[in-house]
DNA sequence: TCACTAGACGTAAACGTTTTCTTTTTTTAT
DNA sequence: ATAAAAAAAGAAAACGTTTACGTCTAGTGA
């Protein structure tokens, strides 16, 4: 429970309630009042407040207010890792929180149980409204349950976890897997790869198991290789996929698990020149605004990231306000490009540009 | 100075230093000492302290620990937008925070003055350490100057602010872009286009002058085209570029002013069958990982954005610590891939894989 | 003229800490 | 055993707000 000692700095006096209160010459209620108009002050009074106030170029210590009124208007947010995916949640989140009057803070965990740990300790002891959570690998729900306070709800958002109460949003990561698996077979691939990260969380593990899934109901043959959900993850699993090695397997079509790995997939076919939806077929999950400029455009598991954001807010908000809302599955749309062996459809304009 | 008001949640009582004091049968001053390590206490009571907060499973409310010591030992960071080059940058802040055993948080102010003032405002009222921006296109410094505390110091990165007083670190961009015409240059083009963001911002700017200056010097035949600084402008700015209209000039090369214009102008090149590095040479501010798995590979204008980060972090420090640091400005380096026109160097390995 | 009411504002007690100043307890030296 | 010194712990005053009460003034109706 030892915290971190801050290295702090004292802090010259800075404008107070009191000073402007004396400025004004009336008692520090009636600016509180007048900030927050929250009784009536005659118009002659407020004015000489206001001026008071914009003179001194006072600011309201939210700190103390937060002190007495033990609620801080911050939404505390927890991802993983600034990535693009990520931050498209955050976009949706800072688009919810907006009309409520709330604000939100972030801090990012990096796939590490004890920092999560450590920023859900700093989230709790500021008091935070909420706490919206993207759960990394090892998450202990029972310890998280039993150390927030009953009064700071959590939502969890992109990764579930197992056997704990806490309300979730998610993607239908194990419908996206198999819808990929379904498309390749359309396309006729018989020997499909899977490049997944290997983290414990339950986006990839349900990816897993709709990929499984159908693979089985297809009768195709299949190959997973697990590796860090990183660029050199990817390129690495890329690596042992097509290993020499596997002389039974060599892949017709590959699904990769998220858009870090996808790149260093990308980058492992690049190097030993094994062109992209003509050697081989690739799906990826997560849509990024590049995947649509690069030759041939990526089919891609698109999730609906920005909704995610603020379907978490939403949650949160029922559950400030006494509900028990249910778990969210949010729709993910199979986005065709040419990546995955569909013909290439150049849009040759003709128009003036 | 009307503040929104939030649409506050009463909370119910949580566990305080007089919980844990009582169930100790010691006093709050113990407790703290206890927690705060700021004093010896006896073994024997450190003990039962330290159970009783386990067994109330206590959080320090840091928001009271802040009104009493006056410092927050938080970093506020302003940010245009989560866009990859800002996410890269907070790593960096990340990365620099951690030790000096402060933490930060973030919002993102979407290019617009009066959402950037209105976030100022909630930095400042929530009393951060001190604060980091980006300062967006109407920054008004007289005003930040004048509304801000002398107590909490500001450190603008990315951008800096004509006729202000606050420090700044930004990347060279004017010899960025000076490098980028040069390369060119080298190739034998003649005829540079820029596609650039049209916000009165100095990282374009100096971009701008750059790119300007060395046309001049090496005689070559140029057009601008601005736009916003996004997907949609640079496709835009993209399409003016190569508009029929100019009957005299046509671009071999281009330089693209950031990250997001260059995937919407990559975008109206694939579209009007323009190939990269072939019909047309192209070099971009901002490396992204993706940048390296694209066909060819982009030559790009690398910014030292994680040091950017560190860097304004300990700038920040050094202004917390009375000294007065002067502005950095950060190397750019002009990384070649294949869209340059330089050859493509295909890594042809032949060991197994 | 006198209660009475309503409007306008002031007083003071919290909120949960940190920290200075005391007080109490323990240890040590005689 | 006792006084002095050292160690350990308590009491209470802040920090800057919000807000439940209380007070004061002026206006009303009889």
């Amino acid at each position: 429970m030892a915290q971190a000692k801050p290295q702090n700095v004292k802090v010259k006096k800075s404008v107070t309630l009191r000073d402007v209160a004396k400025k004004a010459d009336v008692s520090i209620a009636t600016v509180s009042h007048v900030l927050n108009n929250t009784r009536e002050v005659r118009e002659q009074t407020r004015k000489r407040v206001q001026q008071a106030i914009d003179e001194l170029s006072y600011h309201r210590n939210d700190i103390a207010r937060e002190l007495k009124t033990g609620s801080s208007g911050l939404v505390g947010v927890l991802i993983v890792d600034y990535n693009p995916f990520y931050t498209d949640v955050l976009r949706g989140i800072e688009e919810a929180v907006e009309p409520l009057g709330w604000k939100f803070v972030v801090a990012s965990t990096g796939e590490n149980w004890e920092k999560q740990k450590e920023l859900l300790h700093v989230m709790i002891s500021r008091r935070m409204q909420g706490i919206l959570i993207a759960a990394v690998d090892g998450f202990d729900s029972k310890y998280v349950e039993s150390v927030v306070p009953a009064d700071i709800p959590i939502v969890l958002f992109d990764r579930r976890v197992a056997g704990s109460q806490m309300v979730s949003v998610t993607s239908m990561n194990f419908e996206g897997a198999r819808q990929a698996v379904e498309h390749f077979y359309q396309h006729g691939y018989k020997k499909i790869g899977f490049v997944l990260g290997k983290d414990l969380i339950s986006s990839f593990q349900d990816r897993k198991s709709g990929f499984e899934q159908e693979i089985k109901r297809l009768n195709l043959i299949s190959r997973i290789e697990e590796d860090y959900p990183s660029i050199e993850g990817g390129y690495e699993a890329g690596r042992r996929l097509f290993s020499k090695l596997n002389y039974d397997f060599i892949p017709e079509a590959v699904l990769v698990g998220n858009n870090m790995m996808l790149i260093g997939f990308l980058e492992f076919l690049r190097e030993h020149q094994l062109r992209v939806g003509v050697d081989v077929a690739v799906i990826s999950f997560d849509y990024q605004a590049w995947c649509d400029v690069i030759t041939p455009p990526m089919t891609v598991i698109r999730q609906s990231s920005k909704k995610m954001g603020v379907t978490a807010v939403n949650i949160l908000k029922q559950k400030i306000d006494g509900n028990s809302p249910d778990d969210v599955r949010l729709q993910v749309e199979l986005s065709i490009g040419g990546s995955c062996g569909c013909m290439q459809k150049i849009n040759r304009s003709n128009h003036l540009f």
